[in-house]
DNA sequence: CAGTATCCGGGTAGATACTG
DNA sequence: CAGTATCTACCCGGATACTG
């Protein structure tokens, strides 16, 4: 590992990050925005069947207080605002793919149960 | 990617990935067993501080339910159980590597906010 | 030693209504 | 269009007590 991690601060930091990804709509709003995407509040109301405002609203705010989203308000009628990966954001995705990758490495007898 | 990802897909894999992990004690625990490490139950409870039995023997049985964690009894008096991780659980290591690796590339002005 | 059983409180998310 | 505000319900985790 890069750092000099003990069992108590290696998990503590990925603690971290969990709680940056993790909330309930975190994820999939983060995969609507991948490779790029971007998408203004509406578009992510209709691509994410079943979120409420608040918590469409909610989660977009926490992302981007942790710097993992950027939000672009432009100065017009009615209001239109973009949402987008920051760069950090973005290279997010190799380290989820490394998880998608082990969770495909899991031994056929358990995926049934 | 390795699959056929959709957003929706890949977010869900993923989200089924981090209910495996997260949980307010697994990740601590996890990390006090990789490397091949064997820990009893009672290790466990001495190596984490302020965690409960019930907490201990739920996040241990639902690892153990994942794949994540083997259990080894042993029958004797007083009783014996050991936890390690399993090959595949042990491989989860690399892909946890790459999140910290990701939190430690953060812009360093969003560190302190 | 290695657990279960039971009760209880706080926080997170859902539903609904309202607004610049 | 892009949000807030408020109220409520549920579930997770903590505390405590008990057991093969």
């Amino acid at each position: 590992m890069a750092k000099n991690y003990t069992p108590v601060s290696a998990a503590s930091d990925v603690e971290t990050i969990f709680k940056m990804l993790e909330g309930r709509w975190k994820l999939i709003i983060l995969f609507h925005l991948f490779g790029g995407k971007v998408q203004r509040y509406s578009d992510l109301e209709k691509l994410i069947p079943g979120i409420s405002q608040k918590m469409l609203a909610q989660q977009l705010r926490q992302l981007e207080a942790d710097g993992i989203i950027e939000r672009k308000v432009y100065p017009v009628v009615p209001p239109k605002v973009e949402y987008r990966m920051s760069e950090w954001g973005q290279s997010l995705c190799p380290a989820l793919d490394a998880l998608l990758k082990w969770a495909e490495a899991r031994p056929a007898e358990l995926k049934v149960g």
